[in-house]
DNA sequence: GTCTATAAGAAGATAGAC
DNA sequence: GTCTATCTTCTTATAGAC
């Protein structure tokens, strides 16, 4: 990796742990394995290295984001196999987001750089609610919402039901963030919530009067 | 108010929107109305000033926690409430702890300071933890064990439940924190949100299977 | 591109008058 | 207890040699 994008990558550690104030150049200098002085032919000032890592951290969300949306129009095109989605799939569903979203090195970093310097800029605030909580509940929205229409799941609101089985990730990826010692009891506790989530969900064999009202709307 | 509160009082304010770091002696004193070197009659140094809000900020989040107790107490004395709490009550419930932790002022600032420091000291992260997830799911959790002990809600994971209950209050709680101008569209998914919890985990009229099984279990 | 030396300025903290 | 003046330290950033 050459020097510029080093110097992004350890001021992106630093910050991530002790926020963009209490970083000094020379402190990400000598990660780096140079002198203060120096990091300033690759950038401007301090405040130029940390706009290219939230311009970088825009374009990775972008790029995700992107490659979201085509499985996204995959799964649109393949919806017969949200039709027979079983109770273990949903479980890797969940995890397998959790776990990216916990151990993927650069999320996690943003993440972390986001908390804790949201409340200094707006754009900051709004560029995390965009990552970990508007576009989730839109992708896993669509995702529920497919098994829905499939008649896996049964519900009358799917935005709320989307933020039942969310919510309870996010909540347990804020513990991780803070208490990762916590992450074994965290996996079991989201595989329970799933579980759980599936077994309210999930379309009785025997409809109560609920799911026979809506199981008469589905069949117009 | 005398100055040496007021001192914690506005520099509570700043630091909860700027982050230690980024507030100066100098912007506390102005606030309060002297100049910098006055404040150090009333606080050895700025750090005494953080320790001060931090060490009032326990003494308030264990006088809450014991307020808690002797309601919980008082609600396991008074478990016949519970028997027949309705969705309505269960709605003021949830918007009453929602709306507290947002517009406590103390609490409020208090959560923002926090979220913006945790990862400087591990402590903090710890009084965060406590405040706003591990108290509040074990009280609620107490309660709704109640309520599905009385037999108004029913469920074989108490626990589970109680996350399906409180992680959705959490996470708009979180938004409501960033994007205060989203406080409305957060208090109609809240009722949204408890409504369909209530569906979800009210006895039903007609038992299921699983249901079946949990009352015979009750009755022996 | 990296270094040493250093300027420039910011912020915390003290001294001592009132 | 509050002030003005000032010291000290720390940090960013620049100058200029190699």
């Amino acid at each position: 990796m050459d020097t510029k994008q080093r110097i992004l990558d350890e001021a992106l550690t630093l910050f991530s742990e002790k926020g963009y104030a209490n970083v000094f150049v020379a402190d990400i200098a000598k990660r780096v394995g140079i002198k203060a002085p120096s990091l300033y032919k690759h950038y401007k000032n301090k405040q130029a290295i940390f706009d290219a890592i939230i311009e970088e951290m825009n374009r990775r969300f972008l790029e995700e984001a992107g490659a979201l949306q085509i499985s996204g129009d995959d799964a649109v095109a393949d919806a017969e196999i949200y039709k027979h989605i079983s109770e273990e799939q949903l479980i890797t569903l969940g995890k397998d987001l959790f776990l990216y979203f916990l151990h993927d090195d650069y999320t996690r970093r943003f993440r972390k750089m986001l908390t804790i310097e949201q409340f200094h800029d707006k754009k900051l605030a709004a560029a995390y609610m965009k990552q970990y909580v508007d576009d989730p509940l839109s992708y896993q929205g669509m995702l529920l919402g497919l098994m829905a229409s499939a008649g896996v799941l049964q519900t009358e609101n799917v935005e709320i039901m989307t933020l039942h089985f969310y919510a309870p990730i996010y909540m347990l990826l804020t513990i991780c963030d803070r208490e990762p010692e916590r992450e074994e009891e965290a996996l079991k506790t989201m595989e329970a919530h799933i579980r759980q989530f599936n077994k309210l969900y999930a379309r009785d064999e025997k409809p109560s009067q609920d799911n026979k009202k809506r199981l008469r709307r589905n069949t117009k």
